[in-house]
DNA sequence: TCAAAAGTGTTATCCTTACACCCATGT
DNA sequence: ACATGGGTGTAAGGATAACACTTTTGA
């Protein structure tokens, strides 16, 4: 039937455990993975974001807390969810609205086709904190070959090439320039072609596709959220109650992918007022048992807050 | 006929004039101002942007420069657009997407229902060059009657009330606390009831209404170019190939909606190495003639760059 | 000669960066 | 005792904020 839209919702649902940034997936069997979405019902959804947070719960049980949308997504040709659809539905335009969600709960889920997926499955080169990625070296001859002439700028900029420096913000950017350059699975699919074999060969190093647009949507959601980190207190979001600094630090390296300065940042911390020592110790840390501080929740209503400034550590040589 | 979606494309064109913002607004009889806006076409729309670029150009002869996507509004009962909709499509659901366009070519309009307007007509609590707004003073009473209480903190600090700091980025919050406390004629319009006679009774200083959810699209755009500025070159978007400081200087003032500190602004621009100065000068300036400068665009892909500071200058005991 | 606007010099302070070192626990 | 991680002091350099003054034009 002409003439007809459908909106899909798709949910980045983040959280962090043991320095490690996950999302939470779906995924059918043989296929590749996805984010949790569902349809948006005209009728009966009163907003968005209601919507999306009902299911969500019914897919994974989890409560939602901090959510914000994203982006809509409406290119033709960038291959729609059609599993969401009704029969009926098959030959509409599907326009695609994404949103980040974050939680401190990442306890198992209870449905058996959702799980707890590291990020960096999806996006390996986005790892920096033990150093220049291997994924990166490993796609950079591929990425020069397709540059190569008036696209090399942007590129280097984007990928740290020649010395440029790497800017961890700029996620979405690299997604969509790795697309372009065919340099995903994904990009072929929406050609309806099959994968090139150049690029089966660089293996794992180009991240794990996922289905319809939903890599496009993690990448946004990981821009989003590395930005925000720096002009809203968010990381709290995906904290527990109560922790430790390093805990605190190591979380905000996961989700940034990049190494902290540990004093500067812990004095930065201390200038914004942010978090309030408990007198209280953990002591299963393995050295020094340490203090646990929880988050003043309350200067939120009380004054402009900013997020947390990321001083970077410098090299290190870079050995895990 | 029931479940079905009919997507809406709103544009927020902006440009600088003489110290003044001004946004491109359309206006039918007999009706409150609005947004250039039009329906997006499920088959013949390729992208939404494509379609957007299309609509705004017939409507007003121009060509959109810069674009961005600022957000989609789903909510039921905020007034969608229904003029925009086909006799058939009245019972549907409307979705909003707002963009954002920017242009150095406030020239006069080509159709007789489009013209530029002062967005200080539709927020005039936002404009803090001359100290604080009159209009301002003259809402805080019905401000602080409907926050009374638990809303207090956050009302406190949006609307720099009792000393807190003016943070004018938050447009957009601004404009929804107002909307929640049923001092915007389009509350009492999505409610099916006739405004309020207290509500008139404050007159301008509630700024003029908006037709559908036009005025917090606005208010959207609003708050996502002041925050913008800071982080990306954007107001040469609004400039012309050649210009003066004191020019740009006026500019991003009359975005920002505050006054700026001269020497810090330069020097900061300076330091940030984004114009060059022409040698040639300007010389209907009313004083001394001021050299001419251009935005060194080349930078874009060179290089990262951020946007300006915007060193505030203090009250100055505020006065024309 | 004066009003109007352009354009410059300089200092105090604060923040960021970067250096290196000490502390408390478990094994 | 020593490995492991927790936790701190301090100084250099750079950015910001704030002070006021000089220059060049038109009327």
């Amino acid at each position: 039937m002409a003439n007809r839209v459908v909106i899909g919702l798709s949910a980045v649902v983040v959280a962090v455990r043991d320095g490690q940034a996950l999302v939470l997936t779906v995924r059918a069997p043989g296929q590749p993975a996805g984010l949790p979405f569902g349809p948006f019902d005209p009728d009966g959804d009163r907003t968005f974001e209601l919507a999306l947070r009902a299911f969500v719960t019914a897919q994974t049980r989890f409560d939602l807390g901090y959510v914000e949308q994203l982006y809509t997504f409406g290119d033709k040709g960038r291959d729609a969810p059609v599993a969401v659809l009704e029969a009926d539905d098959r030959a509409a335009r599907v326009i695609s609205v994404g949103y980040l969600g974050l939680t401190p709960h990442a306890v198992e889920t209870h449905t058996p086709d959702s799980a707890w997926s590291d990020w960096l499955r999806f996006f390996p080169w986005e790892d920096w904190r033990e150093g220049r990625p291997l994924a990166l070296s490993a796609i950079e001859p591929a990425l020069r070959q397709w540059a190569n002439g008036s696209r090399l700028p942007r590129t280097r900029l984007l990928f740290a090439l020649d010395g440029a420096p790497w800017n961890e913000e700029r996620v979405l950017e690299r997604y969509e320039l790795l697309y372009e350059a065919g340099l995903t699975p994904e990009a072929a699919r929406d050609r309806g072609e099959a994968p090139a074999p150049a690029l089966t060969a660089l293996g794992a190093a180009l991240g794990e596709p996922m289905i319809s647009d939903h890599r496009r949507i993690l990448a946004t959601a990981l821009s989003r959220l590395r930005g925000k980190l720096k002009y809203r207190p968010v990381i709290f979001e995906v904290m527990p109650e109560v922790f430790t600094l390093s805990a605190l630090q190591r979380a905000v390296e996961a989700v940034a992918g990049i190494r902290l300065h540990k004093q500067n940042f812990r004095r930065a911390l201390e200038r914004a007022d942010l978090v309030e020592g408990l007198g209280r110790l953990d002591q299963d840390t393995g050295g020094r048992p340490a203090e646990l501080f929880r988050f003043r929740r309350e200067v939120l209503g009380a004054r402009p807050v900013s997020g947390l400034t990321l001083p970077l550590l410098r090299d290190e040589s870079a050995s895990p």
